[in-house]
DNA sequence: TAATTATATTTGTCATACTAACTATTAATA
DNA sequence: TATTAATAGTTAGTATGACAAATATAATTA
């Protein structure tokens, strides 16, 4: 590919990956849903694995060890989750979704959904096999 | 669209936009630019139109105004911008790109390019095309 | 087994983003 | 014109992200 015309697409990637967040931001606030975006991730994830040690975590959300740990700090203090010690090794702590995490998780995931949806409503089935296809080769190109 | 299929784009595109800025971030130390990719931005888009007050700025780069001020003072600092006062206005500040900014910008522009091209290499000019359509389409269904 | 190396997590620092509140100035209107 | 509303920019607080360095513990190896 000749250089120079392909200098907008991480602008483009920038400002709509803002929006995106932005907007869920909004309508969690509308809904009352006393949670970031990013901390619904984890508690997402959770919610399918719980019980992994940060590193596990950290791999399977994409989050970097220090930016984990910080967004745990947050999830524990309103009880979402806890850090359990771990049997075989006195490092690491077991990442619990608590009773109240897996209520919460369950009573905003519909609502979730639903508010992710929202983008794509001018877009079709491709658009979403497109873009996921096209993000995935650029990070592994990037990789 | 069904809900609850579409939940994987938020974190695809976070994490490759996170990956692309670190990607030319760490080209950027690898050449000594001493820049960060967001005021690359703002220094890009005053190369093309020098001499905008913040409030059009922070439009052109789609960046906020605080977040914009930031950028500034450290683009100030660094002696690349200066902010001017504005003739009509005394609220306002006009924006200038110095002789060192174009400067630093004409030096870095190319390698720049090349570098930002680097996540198309395994892509077509087609995808380029979809991807921003699909961006753009999902800027304004949230917008 | 003592010393070295590797792993798990945390802490510190700087940059970016969003919201809200604030100052200064300008524009609108009663 | 005096009051009110709008606009330009900054400051403050909180969250996230990148990177480096620190601590504690585990695994390897000399």
């Amino acid at each position: 590919m000749t250089t120079e015309k392909f200098s907008t697409y991480s602008y483009l990637l920038d400002r709509t990956n803002r929006k995106i967040k932005q907007y869920a931001q909004n309508k969690f606030k509308e809904e009352n849903f006393d949670i970031t975006v990013d901390q619904w991730l984890i508690l997402k994830n959770l919610s399918l694995h719980n019980d992994q040690n940060q590193s596990q975590l950290a791999e399977l959300t994409g989050k970097d060890h220090p930016t984990l740990t910080r967004i745990l700090d947050l999830l524990c203090k309103k009880n979402l989750v806890e850090r359990r010690a771990s049997e075989g090794d006195r490092r690491s702590f077991i990442i619990h979704l608590t009773e109240y995490g897996i209520q919460k998780q369950n009573e905003w995931a519909p609502k979730v959904s639903e508010i992710r949806t929202k983008a794509w409503e001018n877009l079709s089935e491709k658009d979403y096999e497109d873009l996921k296809r096209i993000l995935n080769t650029i990070y592994q190109t990037l990789s």
